[in-house]
RNA sequence: GGAGGCGUGGCCGAGUGGUUUAAGGCACCUGUCUUGAAAACAGACGUGCGGCAACGUACCGUGAGUUCGAAUCUCACCGCCUCCGCCA
């Protein structure tokens, strides 16, 4: 949500905001209904006037005089009523119109109608040479009774898995080492609810638009990240003060409906309508200096993660028709995945100035004295098990076992090579 | 599941139908004093909307109602607390 004020005068910033994000969205619309909101809303206010003014007079009135007053007062009753019905009709217009402005998109993200505008801006790591014909994470895993699609599909449908084995314990390992690592740089460790409140995805920005990959009964719903009870967490507060930002590494189970992916990745464990999370939330003080210098720093915390993992990664600078509605910037970390000869998003860095602290009524007070909309941001930590197929087809070796990364071997019960143990 | 109580500004808290422009306190902000800070004192001090301004208007968990007039009365919903029951 963006400040009223700010939409009227920089309408035409607005506007070009929608067409750069390939958002349909008619900034005049909402002007329109502004002018009525502001015209019925000063009507409504001089009638109460008139009303509050025959309250008083009423009190000393003689009883003749209070009679002659309650008569006129009759017709100003009705007639308030009328204008106040019209009124909340024009807010009720005004706020879904106010949900679907879209936040400035910022001066430094290229233009484009989807990923494939996205532009590389830093690359690290040697995509790696196998002397051997690589296999793809499905067969390494299958080999090794690590997976169980079928098994999967039997129990949860399209897109269903069980992780077996040495998997299940990868796939664990690499929450406690994220966990831990985050923790060391002084962000504070929580486990959050994945079932929250239609509110909180409104607040978020997830909803109104996002409603098709959500599951849900329409009333409570399963959140696609922990970000949102996560910034939830904080909603209708007044925080102490943002001197120093809140930085937040959560984990949570994840839920999407992938609606529009049917015929994306069809197999294996890189799209899945279930997987886990741990995220990287943070709140600080309303300042674009700030807001860009903390995303840059989320941003560098994932890539780091990724080179102490060992793996080849490139991260892109999302283009305007690749963001979200109220992201201001975006980078994403990509993966190499030998099976596709490509890179693969494995983490999405973002931050929206007071986009999502508008709606969650996240405020703080700052130095002058004067109360002011949070900014937030939030980068994946690590997600899987879509990271633990990066790290199974990176490390395979000619035999079908997979070599563990070092820095995950002390939460892998000191194991160094994996695969061997299942059994079919 | 049963019974009772409560929800007021950043926080605490008064207010049970009519100067409430929401008392009072704390915090925040600005001054004085101080090398600096603290303390003390003084001043300012809720938020939104309209207006150049004076000012007007709304907001007391949410929504509806009663009334000439609602923070205050009625109903519904949401949330919290206490006790009992149930479960562990």
């Amino acid at each position: 949500m963006l400040d009223i004020k700010f939409i009227k005068e920089n309408k035409d910033l607005v506007a070009l905001a929608a067409k750069k994000k390939r958002i349909n969205f008619n900034v005049e619309d909402l002007i329109a209904v502004e002018a009525d909101r502001v015209a019925i809303g000063q009507q409504v206010e001089e009638l109460r006037s008139k009303q509050n003014k025959a309250s008083e007079d009423i009190m000393g009135a003689t009883p003749e005089l209070k009679e002659q007053i309650i008569r006129t007062m009759t017709d100003l009753k009705s007639e308030l009523k009328n204008k106040e019905e019209k009124l909340s009709e024009t807010m009720k217009k005004w706020r879904e119109l106010m949900l679907q402005v879209p936040n400035i998109p910022d001066m430094s993200v290229p233009e484009g109608n989807s990923d494939e505008d996205n532009v590389e801006i830093r690359k690290w790591g040697d995509v790696k040479e196998f002397d051997f014909t690589p296999k793809d994470h499905i067969e390494i895993m299958e080999l090794a009774n690590m997976v169980d699609f079928e098994r999967g599909t039997k129990t949860a449908g399209f897109r269903g898995y069980f992780l077996k084995n040495d998997a299940a314990l990868l796939e664990m390992a690499v929450w406690q080492y994220a966990m831990d690592r985050w923790s060391k740089k002084g962000f504070t460790p929580m486990l959050v609810p994945s079932l929250v409140r239609k509110e909180a995805l409104v607040g978020t920005g997830y909803l109104p638009q996002g409603e098709e990959d959500l599951y849900s009964d329409g009333n409570e719903y399963f959140a696609g990240t922990g970000e949102v009870s996560t910034m939830y967490y904080h909603s209708d507060e007044v925080l102490d003060n943002l001197d120093n930002p809140l930085k937040y590494i959560v984990w949570s189970p994840c839920f999407r409906k992938e609606a529009g992916s049917h015929g994306k990745d069809v197999k294996g464990l890189v799209r899945v309508h279930e997987f886990y999370k741990v995220e990287q939330v943070v709140l600080c003080r309303a300042s674009h200096e700030e807001s860009v210098r903390l995303h840059e720093e989320i941003t560098r915390n994932s890539e780091e993660m990724m080179e102490e993992l060992g793996l080849p990664y490139h991260t892109v600078i999302n283009c305007t028709g690749d963001l979200g509605q109220g992201q201001v910037k975006k980078y994403d970390i990509e993966v190499w995945m030998p099976s596709q000869n490509k890179y693969r998003e494995t983490h999405s860095a973002s931050y929206f100035h007071d986009y999502q602290a508008r709606r969650l009524n996240i405020r703080y007070r700052d130095n002058d004295g004067k109360m002011k909309f949070a900014h937030s941001l939030n980068n994946t930590a690590a997600a899987t098990p879509r990271l633990i197929t990066a790290i199974i087809e990176n490390y395979q070796n000619s035999d079908g076992t997979v070599t563990i990364p070092e820095v995950l071997v002390p939460y892998m019960q000191g194991k160094t090579v994996m695969g061997k143990n299942g059994q079919k």
